[in-house]
DNA sequence: AATAATTTTTAGATTAGTCTAAAAATTATT
DNA sequence: AATAATTTTTAGACTAATCTAAAAATTATT
């Protein structure tokens, strides 16, 4: 059995080892979580004991096998249930994560696989991420930072990197969405911020915002 | 902050309490909860400082009006997931229960609300017990156990006594479910079973059976 | 009313997860 | 290479929830 903090931790793993394959250090886990580092210590231990992490003194973490597979699952639920969220109740982008980080915890396989059809087997969450599927595949798609166009570029929206309510407040107000075509018109040199074209409408991005939006070219 | 074992308690002092305007006892809440009448001591009385339940020593435990509003609203989510499961996701009726149980602690006003406005506001959950309003409002039905009636009656299947998976699935079985009319054509004395027409087909229902199935005289 | 049976509570221990403060190891800097 | 800074681990304590075994109170039975 896979306590819920277990979980947690296992998912924090997840996703600090996802980009650098090194090892996961105690530091980043604590700060993932809001806990302390010798609370980290103490879990990863445990999740070595029980084969979902291999772990050695001052290395830091990865996740075995056996827990790649639990994070991914989690990573499923959690991102199958936001799609649920923003489709059938409505809720908005920026409302869904921490109902999600509820969601993401309840066990029941048949519930997972009805939900997924109920939801027409969706591939994507409500922030362009990919959704994995029962065997744990995900589709990678070839996406790239706002940041990292050229001028020119035609472009449709596809993802997020900061999901914060901030962030995406910002872009609901400027209509900006996933699916949204837009084209890269220039470049200030000055302080890397984008003008961009919607439709008619002409928008300046700063950099910032295009750090956290990801693009496909078109 | 109410912690999902103290909302299982909760809930336990809710339902042992609904019949029986007395106190709860130690014991059956220790039966109900498969723990030990040492275990809810200690629980009771954390209930009591906190303000949910009113207990004293060997008298057992009421809960206050603030316990069962949390009670209730356990119940209401625990019912409205049930609808959702059976009617979004395909669930049979004898499947909901563990899955509603871990579902009904979910901490989300806006997710409540609106699932209740996606399932159209029910009423009843699969099983024909009354849902809570957003206010704690339950409706009562009047209905009578089928071991009540009197030969001739006409009725309409409302509910279910027992919610245990063997009982459902002998009604999927014998093709009864919510809805469904039936007429009580003889009560052998010897066993208490009753002979009943549904549509055109007789079919003999034991004692047992009648009393944990509910219905309403039309 | 006294004793027996049952129920309930207390006392003390255990486990999961967390924390603080100090010690140990690693990494960075001179 | 030695010292300083940082990171990580250990040791020991704390809380929530549980348990066993024994004591206390209540209820039932003679």
């Amino acid at each position: 059995m896979v306590t819920l903090t277990e979980e947690n931790y296992i998912k924090a793993i997840y996703h600090l080892g996802k980009y650098g394959a090194n090892n996961v250090s105690t530091n980043a886990i604590a700060k993932e979580m809001e806990t302390k580092a010798s609370s980290v210590t103490d879990m990863v231990k445990k999740l070595s004991e029980k084969g979902y992490a291999d772990y050695k003194k001052y290395q830091g973490v990865t996740l075995t096998n056996k827990g790649k597979e639990i994070a991914i699952n989690i990573v499923r639920k959690h991102r199958l249930w936001e799609v649920f969220l923003v489709e059938k109740l409505n809720f908005s982008w920026d409302e869904v994560h921490e109902v999600a980080e509820q969601l993401e915890h309840i066990k029941s396989k048949k519930l997972i696989s009805q939900l997924d059809a109920f939801l027409e087997f969706p591939t994507h969450d409500p922030h362009g991420d990919p959704i994995p599927d029962k065997t744990g595949k995900i589709k990678k798609i070839d996406k790239i930072l706002l940041s990292e166009t050229k001028i020119g570029d035609d472009c449709i929206c596809v993802g997020v990197q900061d999901s914060s309510s901030d962030f995406l407040k910002y872009l609901d107000k400027n209509n900006i969405a996933l699916g949204t075509e837009l084209k890269v018109c220039h470049r200030e040199p000055f302080d890397n911020s984008i003008t961009i074209k919607i439709k008619t409408k002409e928008l300046i991005i700063s950099n910032m915002i295009a750090n956290n939006l990801f693009v496909k070219i078109s």
